[in-house]
DNA sequence: TTCTTTTCGTGGTTATAACAACATACTTTT
DNA sequence: AAAAGTATGTTGTTATAACCACGAAAAGAA
């Protein structure tokens, strides 16, 4: 395992490569990894563990009974994904984790990260600190996707996404990380719906916008 | 302050009430009261403190700039609310916080509950640990709102909820929290398009309610 | 109690999104 | 380069939810 890599990641944020090598023994950590289009966890699975993304891409979704998608997040190398279920045990999962690429997967057992040893090692509090961000951060992730699809029209769903995505890339002109089959997922629309309006708020220089990317106008 | 009393509350448990004393002093726990209808804060504000509420009950929600509500969570007596974003500091709300009545809250460091004396204070792990759990649980709430609102029509939301409500309480025949405008919030949808569904529901047998009174059939 | 206010259900109208079907453009594979 | 597959945009139709207005019922205050 690549130590030095792995303590670049969020979660080992202030912690030296070598501290980072034990605590990764003393959580038990288990590389995994997958192909493209696999599947990580399905909803109503037992979680024991959190994943850490080494490479690789994630998409976490929630399937209805009809089939439909919907795209909560997606995960990027570094980021954990179902560290909720992880620290409530026994809390079968609302979701399915899919691999959209070749990926390596790093599983944490966050179990042993609270309860162990917070005197013998110092690093223990920092690695909970660092746990503790990354819960909060997802937190603000999923209260900003409530928030872009309680509105009613497709339209405001819209402006509402790409207001704030300009806000957090600091541009008016900038990429976004979704096809437009996922962003209608992510907005919970239907696609084609989606592409209607697009075109519209184009038309009604609203926005300006080429494949993936987009400027407010 | 009634450290009996808050040290019965999910943050504290596991933990004395004598050591729940000291936590607090150490976390520079401050008391404020509230009128019902107050508002304890505004999207956009810093937040700098966690809330803990001590009496009476609470609303989370997020307005557009139209003036639609949408109620993101209750909190009930016991609950944390603005956690996550205590825990990244400088980042501003999105949410408001109501009081639905007269309540009382206690706020908190949570800057010092992660950083300081690990190893002076035994019990600071358990708090720790019951932080976490605390975020992870808000979490799951978060992707239940998600779940439910991910539905396209009005009908398939109410079930989406009314089952998860179901399971949680472990009966066919039970209370929800709302009332009819508040579920509307809830579910992201019009009111009296809900009332409208609602009776569809009754009258095509898969549901029977009066009030806040459930039954699925 | 009576009066006031709020909540809830109903009907009708209109705007809007879902859905289906298809054409075009863009990718990937062979 | 050709072929197959995928993604995107377009159109028209239909279902559905938002919206508005109103009356009844319930809750709360005087």
């Amino acid at each position: 395992m690549d130590y030095q890599k792995i303590s670049k990641m969020g979660l080992f944020s202030g912690i030296t490569p070598e501290e980072t090598g034990k605590i990764l023994q003393c959580l038990n950590a288990k590389e995994k990894t997958y192909r493209k289009g696999d599947c990580l966890c399905r909803a109503g699975d037992l979680v024991e563990h959190a994943g850490l993304l080494l490479t690789g891409a994630l998409e976490i979704r929630q399937n209805d009974l009809w089939g439909n998608q919907n795209i909560l997040s997606q995960v990027e190398v570094g980021e954990l994904f179902l560290e909720a279920y992880a620290c409530i045990p026994k809390t079968p999962s609302m979701v399915d984790v899919w691999a959209l690429s070749d990926c390596a997967v790093l599983y944490l057992d966050t179990g042993h990260m609270i309860q162990s040893c917070p005197t013998a090692c110092s690093f223990h509090t920092k690695l909970i600190q660092n746990l503790l961000g990354a819960l909060a951060e997802k937190n603000l992730q999923l209260t900003k996707k409530i928030v872009h699809t309680s509105f009613k029209t497709i339209r405001e769903r819209v402006l509402s996404y790409l207001s704030f995505e300009a806000v957090r890339q600091k541009k008016r002109k900038f990429l976004i990380p979704f096809s437009r089959q996922q962003m209608a997922d992510y907005l919970s629309v239907e696609r084609s719906a989606l592409s209607k309006e697009l075109g519209k708020m184009q038309r009604d220089g609203l926005i300006r916008y080429q494949k993936n990317m987009f400027e407010i106008l």
